[in-house]
DNA sequence: CATAAAAATGAATAACCATTCATTTGGTTG
DNA sequence: CAACCAAATGAATGGTTATTCATTTTTATG
């Protein structure tokens, strides 16, 4: 998902094909946010994005697909940002695990209309096996790379009490779980005291590198 | 939502009101389930109820208040089962806390039926003030109890550093989070392990009252 | 048992919505 | 600039769905 030419105001005839289909999930994350998953319509989506009625079918042959494609955009948004702090050798494990967690709650990130949207896919990943399957490689492949970074820096300090796994599914679950106060309640949590509580969290488990910040 | 005349497979006609609206509501919940909260139509939940199209309109006016009582539903559902626990005379704070952690993942709460339908409607709540509202009451309240135990179990402990306030966002935040794998990755998360992570998280906090079980 | 009241039915209705495609617009090329 | 092509349009179509209500079925009453 790298940024694409985005003139999205100038002339829209010129825009290239990436960018439209960009422009139109963008448009569909917002009308989850507005009007919900399940009464967003190919209408709201096209009147949202300034384009007509025909439109989604021209780019994404269908709604379900545009849908599906919306699911990626944000799944590749996420675990893209989270590669390149794994992959960036520049980096120590404890700066890893910190980029990770300012980036878990970063403006881009917990965005209300992208956590709407979040949510709205997870409710239908019972029914809808494609939704489930794309939650499913992003959970994999991000647990690895956190569980990795887990049992490096158990080596590097006095740690032998820690597992990494559960310290990862722990972490996940209370980053999913505050993603969700965010949601719900914008007015009792803030981004900086989400960030904390998981901060929080950390410090349990390697106090020498992390510190409660409350 | 105590239990009510359930003869649902008797005689349909002598059923109390109130036994015909839960009916309705439990299809509603497998509904939402098997086909996701925005390809529910009326003629799937009153199949599922095995009864006839009008029903609905006639026991709850619209499709909408249908799912306003289903969310209250199990809301309801949730929250007295806590209430009932925290009530309870005959426990101690740290028997009521863990009970609490025992409900929380117990088979009539994270039933994937019913978790799929509270995901369904977190996703719709910030587009539908109703089923925010009734979600922030909840919230609200179940917070204040389990708040209140964590206060009252570090006056028992040697737990000078526990901010009670703290550690019930953690936990509730690690509660939904637990609840969304156990929803979204079924064959990796069993609801004995998704409670194991609970309690590793408690035994951070008051390592004198509850074990790592892993 | 007859009658009235309540509950449930389901065909009919009207609104809504995804998709199609004949037509228009705008950009490109030689 | 003319001719062509890709992109976009939006009215029309057909399928779906929530809701209504006249009718039927069941229960309650005297």
């Amino acid at each position: 998902m790298e940024a694409v030419n985005t003139k999205a105001n100038d002339t829209p005839r010129a825009m290239p094909k990436q960018a439209r289909r960009k422009q139109l999930i963008q448009a569909t994350i917002k009308c989850i946010a507005k009007k919900g998953l399940s009464s967003t319509t190919m209408a709201d989506v096209t009147q949202q994005a300034g384009l007509s009625m025909g439109i989604v079918n021209l780019h994404f042959q269908s709604k379900e697909r545009l849908l599906i494609e919306t699911l990626r955009y944000i799944s590749d948004e996420y675990t893209d940002g989270l590669n390149k702090i794994f992959n960036d050798k520049s980096l120590s494990t404890e700066q890893k695990i910190l980029a990770h967690i300012n980036f878990d709650f970063s403006r881009a990130i917990i965005d209300r209309n992208k956590l709407a949207v979040w949510f709205a896919f997870w409710g239908e990943t019972k029914s809808r096996p494609t939704y489930l399957s794309i939650c499913a490689s992003y959970i994999n492949e991000i647990a690895n790379n956190l569980t990795h970074l887990f049992a490096l820096l158990k080596q590097q300090g006095d740690y032998s009490n820690v597992n990494p796994e559960l310290v990862c599914t722990c972490y996940t679950a209370l980053s999913d779980g505050l993603w969700l106060d965010l949601l719900i309640t914008p007015k009792g949590m803030k981004p900086a005291q989400a960030q904390a509580v998981a901060m929080h969290y950390l410090a349990t488990q390697f106090p020498a590198h992390f510190k409660n910040e409350i």
